[in-house]
DNA sequence: CGTTGCATGTAAGGTGTTACATGATTAC
DNA sequence: GTAATCATGTAACACCTTACATGCAACG
């Protein structure tokens, strides 16, 4: 047999992932269910590459896919994971070293650059940045609101969300402070 | 004139951004310094990446290039940030909107798919990602060593810095917060 | 005399994005 | 009727990585 441990990138990984929790999805849900979920600490991907990502792991056996007709004449394609694609999820999990977080932190790098612009115009980035964080966090705590602490499957994507709440709790908070210095800093001397 | 607003890369812009500090580098020693403070808030990129984006930057005019003959026969072609390059640059921090943060959290990833793993397993990625993260903490704290808060440019690396140790030290916080989570879990019930 | 650090690049390939193309069904 | 949602895919391209190729200088 194959051993395509290459062949499948992490993105792939994380949608197989997402069929393993053993519902037959669309391509369309999967990425629908990957914006509530993936998108909080992993990049969603795109349409398109959903599409082709799936694709790619029904050739390599890792999942099927069937063609649904309901009603009407358009065909939705729907994928489950394969006995072998959950097996080969669980031995990624166990032997694959995990990679250092991956972070690209646009607004540090703004804050990096400070000396090139002026203090106000600067505060207004880092406080535009906040009122994003927040609205992640609003929807991240809805997400959480939706799990079950307990549940034995969907209990682990509960201590993810409740970890992202903590996360960018954290980073508002991080965000207060850096104003706080700016402050010092614009105010003070210079 | 051109209007590449579209060409320049955000590596671009952060590369283009460490000349901005007004020094005279080779792509090596970009390359270096990007390790040293890139790194810890947007991804390094790779050497050889170095250099086409360097190239790419001189090509446009952002950047003027020369080559050093020191001593021996192999030049160093060193580059510094031009007039145009650093209005550019002070136009799109102050124009481009901040992109949201990116994060690929391959852990948390992980974590999520806890169900597909025994919980000890599970326990030892958390443990050994939580070890990572204690060496890049210390990475940190000695790059905000070597900085002073009251420069006037590179005040704003020491914030970056300070952010980043504060930001590593809360994502221990929330390792130990989960480990202790994930032991409730596999003591309990189940 | 071998390894590490300085130094520069090319080639191939993987990963992912945006833009485009198409079309049905449902809700207002 | 028209806008939003469901639904699937292709094409072109941007971005970045790994592997490779080359060579000098300094240190032990």
């Amino acid at each position: 047999m194959s051993q395509p441990s290459r062949s499948v990138s992490a993105t792939g990984h994380a949608l197989l992932g997402l069929l393993s929790f053993g519902r037959e999805l669309s391509g369309y849900e999967v990425k629908r269910w990957a914006d509530d979920s993936l998108r909080f600490f992993y990049d969603a991907p795109a349409m398109s590459q959903v599409y082709v990502e799936l694709d790619r792991l029904a050739g390599l056996g890792l999942a099927a896919s069937r063609d649904v007709v309901r009603d009407g004449t358009r065909a939705t394609r729907v994928y489950r994971i394969t006995r072998r694609g959950r097996s080969w999820l669980r031995r990624w999990l166990a032997d694959t070293p995990v990679p250092p977080t991956a972070l690209k932190h646009h607004l540090a790098l703004r804050v990096f650059l400070g000396h090139l612009t002026e203090p106000e115009r600067l505060r207004a980035l880092v406080v535009a940045h906040r009122a994003h964080t927040e609205d992640l966090l609003g929807e991240l705590e809805a997400v959480r609101a939706g799990l079950d602490p307990e549940d034995p499957d969907f209990g682990h994507a509960w201590l993810v969300a409740d970890w992202g709440v903590a996360y960018q709790r954290g980073e508002i908070a991080s965000l207060d402070r850096l104003l706080g210095q700016l402050d010092e800093r614009g105010g003070g001397g210079r």
